[in-house]
RNA sequence: GGUGGAGUGGCUGAGCGGCCCAAAGCAGCAGCCUGCAAAGCUGUAAAACCACGGGUUCAAAUCCCGUCUCCACCUCCA
């Protein structure tokens, strides 16, 4: 299989470093706020790599996704509402928790960067040795990098530091371009909020956190690190300074995701214009959204709207009613996933088109089902169960879950609307469905029977 | 100033030298099915002349050159 390498800037073929097995990391979220809609498509685009790995190819996949708990922000955040930044950082990240979880996108290594700080103290005197990194001559605890003892530094993003912007030098920071590895602790700050070091209290920079919780995790070595368009630079360019520079080999490869936007502009806090994930569940169900998140090319932008989102509705809705369906006349078997959809996850994830695939494989089992071709219904089930499975749809997502009293109060609906219609009141019959919508059901009559579901 | 990316039907969004008189979904129209719907199937319209102008090639949405527009990054951001 082969996918675009951003720091390579090519498609590659992919072999993993371990036969067997493959290590990702990903940069998670600083718990500082709420979720919005990019960190989720960030989450669905590397689950759906690691699913494809695992399932498609048999691979041990380890997926590391990081927590960043000590922050500014989190910090500024926690202050403003008045309450330990721990506090906001532990609520916030279970709230981070419960939408991964339910867009079936969480992770079974989430290490913390509180976690890690002898870990990171380790990379930054390792650097020091080395002559890649030094304290501040003003006698605070600032360590920075020093970028011009790298001379790889800019590889990542394919920049001249000549040509980069530069923040202004302070703090004893030499160059522009040097970024701080240890923040010493300001006045006022939390006490909690800092740790002892060789250089003094204070607390990690923000990039140094991640080159210490890969090495952790997965050790000096590891095979895809990926995260957000947003992140290249300078958080992953800086992070593979500081690895590569204290002599561990890193990444093999990386991957970006593209960002989310709306009219076309990038959604971000700093823009104002970010959606919530409380807007996006009023308008879809979980795997509706998940499926829009997969709508577009992991490395295309993805730009919101809320009838962008209808569609998602729609097109999933499509795959489900199969689904139901077939499921009443087949047992999902053990099949083959089409070989146009291996193809397309094999060349750089290519969800669109394997999308495009499981639709055909949709309508094939429909024209089964009207055919009333049962093995071809078969088939063409199981196909569109692996599918949906790769690609992490939860094709259950409006199955009847309800009370047992809310079921009987639809069933006793039902067969009145049908003792009406075999009474030839339609009228009569119109009312009842009329009353069942307004409780959000649809239904649907077949031969012989009607079923309900939930709309949505 | 530097580094990348993008412009394809009404909308979303694939394709990245020949299988493209351009996938799939959504929306539309017609037929079948239905008491009517819903779901589904079948068929189908529109100038999709693939941003624009040149060029290469037997062959270009796909490669090259130029132009325009838009986006991202170079400060925190998935």
């Amino acid at each position: 299989m082969k996918f675009f390498d951003s720091k390579q800037q090519a498609v590659v073929d992919f072999v993993p470093l371990k036969p067997g097995k493959v290590g990702i990391y990903v940069c998670g979220p600083t718990v500082q706020s709420a979720p919005h809609v990019g960190h989720l498509r960030s989450a669905v685009a590397f689950d759906i790599v690691a699913r494809w790995l695992r399932i498609g190819h048999g691979y041990e996949v380890k997926l590391v996704r990081n927590v960043t708990d000590i922050d500014d922000k989190i910090l500024v955040n926690a202050q403003n509402l008045g309450k330990d930044w721990r506090e906001l950082a532990v609520e916030v990240e279970a709230g981070f928790n419960q939408v991964y979880d339910s867009l079936g996108a969480g992770v079974a290594h989430s290490p913390h960067a509180t976690e890690h700080i002898g870990g990171m103290i380790g990379v930054i005197e390792r650097l020091i040795e080395r002559g890649h990194a030094y304290q501040a001559e003003n006698g605070t605890a600032n360590v920075f990098f020093d970028t011009a003892s790298h001379p790889a530094y800019g590889e990542l993003t394919n920049q001249k530091l000549e040509n980069m912007e530069g923040e202004a030098i302070g703090g004893g920071r030499r160059a522009a371009h040097d970024f701080a590895l240890w923040k010493s602790a300001k006045p006022g700050e939390p006490e909690t909020a800092s740790w002892d070091s060789p250089w003094g209290k204070g607390r990690p920079g923000w990039h140094i956190e991640c080159s210490a919780m890969t090495l952790a995790e997965l050790g000096e070595a590891f095979d895809i690190h990926g995260g957000g368009l947003d992140l290249r630079f300078p958080h992953h360019e800086n992070e593979l300074a500081q690895s590569r520079a204290a002599g561990f080999e890193f990444a093999n490869h990386w991957m970006h995701n593209g960002l989310v936007t709306v009219s076309g502009q990038k959604m971000s806090k700093s823009l104002g214009n970010g959606v919530s994930v409380e807007e996006l569940f009023e308008l879809g169900n979980p795997a509706a959204v998940r499926y829009w998140l997969a709508s577009a090319h992991y490395r295309s932008s993805l730009d919101y709207s809320p009838t962008s989102l209808a569609e998602a509705v729609s097109a999933l809705g499509r795959i489900v009613n199969f689904v139901r369906r077939a499921s009443e006349v087949a047992e999902v078997s053990v099949t083959e996933m089409p070989h146009e959809f291996v193809e397309a996850m094999d060349s750089d994830f290519s969800v669109p088109v394997a999308l495009g695939v499981l639709h055909d494989t949709v309508r094939v089992g429909n024209s089964a089902l009207d055919a009333g071709d049962k093995d071809a219904v078969a088939a063409a089930l199981g196909s569109v169960v692996r599918m949906a499975d790769v690609l992490g749809l939860d094709l259950t997502s409006n199955e009847k879950v309800a009370t047992a009293e809310t079921i009987e109060l639809i069933e006793g609906l039902i067969a009145k609307r049908n003792q009406a219609r075999a009474d030839k009141d339609y009228a009569q019959a119109d009312l009842v469905r009329a009353e069942l919508t307004a409780m959000g059901i649809t239904i649907e009559d077949q031969a012989g029977k009607t079923v309900w579901m939930w709309s949505n």
